[in-house]
DNA sequence: GACGCTCCTTGACCCAGATCAAGTTACAGG
DNA sequence: CCTGTAACTTGATCTGGGTCAAGGAGCGTC
């Protein structure tokens, strides 16, 4: 269960995604692509409510997605940030813990919940490989933690910019004339929901990163990275491990 | 794999354990009893380091640990509590990503890891049961999210008293003259690295909670909840679901 | 090209919680 | 009983980031 793809090509996805063992090989895919089916949602729609019964699981196949959980008063705090390829749905739980919303158009694919539990049953790769997942998300929460609990405002937006530049390195290698670029799929309110600050701070830390060069940027969302590690060090990260999410 | 007990009771453990799904019983049992053993740590001891090589899995007998991370510049945080019962430790993965310390003196039951990995695969159940109780943790952990994100100094404190209070009372349900009664197995400074904050601060609302009748101290580490729907609305909670941990 | 959006920036001021600095318990060991 | 030490409390002051407020920039629509 260690080295081999754990990524599957659905017949229809752009891009590989993973949900299931690819060494589980051509039976079980073929049932997954009995059961699977496509949703597309719009930018700011709402997937599921928490609490909500919840009949499927799935993964993102194109956009993004938020987690996120609302006090009474409304505070707001973004628990998850959903890529293409991330999963989504507990297996073995009936409703949703969080809200997920679509941030920008959204296309998932999905499998109904039972028939992908009877899998899971029938198939203990799939068992394992979830909690693999499972076990990578929630060691990317324990880093948000740390984020959340003790980094200053500047270290937090150093944080995202460069765990987002991480994820998207690892999709499509972007680099123009030798600079690392990132496009932030967030809106400045969505980013300080996700890093527990409010919107006006957000801003004034990503102007005052790009006025020390740390950043530039290109209009609003589109950001350059001269030197990575630099941008690194104002994240406060040790080294250059952790930070998975 | 629904409604059945999920805990096993170890022969010699003086309380049973989650760690294996019991359904499947006396084969699988006796396997695992050849296999555990008991490991003591004593108070302050740190159990594993952030990046070493880990290579068992177990569970907390009597005492607790917790799991922390560090920042080179000395900022702490931590990112889970172990009580009795909770699992530590990442089939599948060779090293630890958090210090583990026992904050008090403390006994787990382990599982040497490659021959734990062995049984999993070789029952799905295993597998199973694991992935609900990652589940678990990553709710919890996004629970907690909201909490160092958003919630205020006293609504953090009340949290963490509310969440000790509900995971003690399901241990041993225990009431003195029809008030619930608490210990918090915590140091001041340690209930302020768990909250994202400094321990004067813990201390001052801790002091603000008693002066407003929320909770009586009797001791510094002995706390009485007089009505604990007043402390969980202190807490910020919406209604009195959610805060697994 | 002017309107009406939503998103973003910047300034002025304020306050919750951090920091610095004394004390005060609580309790273990001699 | 005294003494030392770790844990805790409380006060005084400071400050990072929140709050309130006023624009600006980009962009789709008529």
């Amino acid at each position: 269960m260690q080295e081999h793809s754990v990524h599957v090509q659905c017949s229809e996805c752009p891009i590989r995604h993973r949900a299931v063992c690819a060494r589980c090989e051509t039976d079980e895919l073929s049932r997954l692509e009995q059961i699977k089916y496509y949703r597309s949602f719009q930018a700011g729609q709402t997937i599921i409510w928490s609490g909500d019964r919840m009949e499927f699981v799935g993964s993102v196949v194109t956009g993004i997605a938020t987690l996120t959980q609302t006090m009474e008063d409304g505070r707001r705090q973004m628990v998850g940030l959903l890529l293409p390829s991330d999963f989504v749905g507990r297996p073995g739980r009936p409703v949703a813990a969080f809200d997920v919303t679509a941030t920008t158009d959204l296309v998932m694919c999905c499998f109904r919940k039972k028939p992908f539990e009877d899998m899971m049953s029938a198939t203990p790769h799939i068992a394992q490989r979830l909690l693999e997942m499972t076990l990578d998300e929630l060691d990317a929460a324990r880093e948000w933690m740390l984020l959340l609990g003790r980094k200053t405002a500047r270290e937090k937006i150093a944080s995202l910019i460069s765990i987002i530049a991480r994820r998207e390195a690892s999709l499509h290698m972007r680099r123009a004339k030798g600079m690392l670029s990132v496009d932030l799929p967030l809106t400045r309110e969505e980013m300080a929901d996700y890093l527990g600050l409010t919107l006006e701070t957000v801003s004034r830390q990503i102007s005052a990163l790009k006025k020390d060069g740390v950043i530039n940027l290109e209009g609003n969302r589109h950001v350059q990275i001269p030197d990575i590690d630099r941008l690194l060090e104002e994240a406060g990260d040790d080294s250059d491990g952790g930070m998975l999410v």
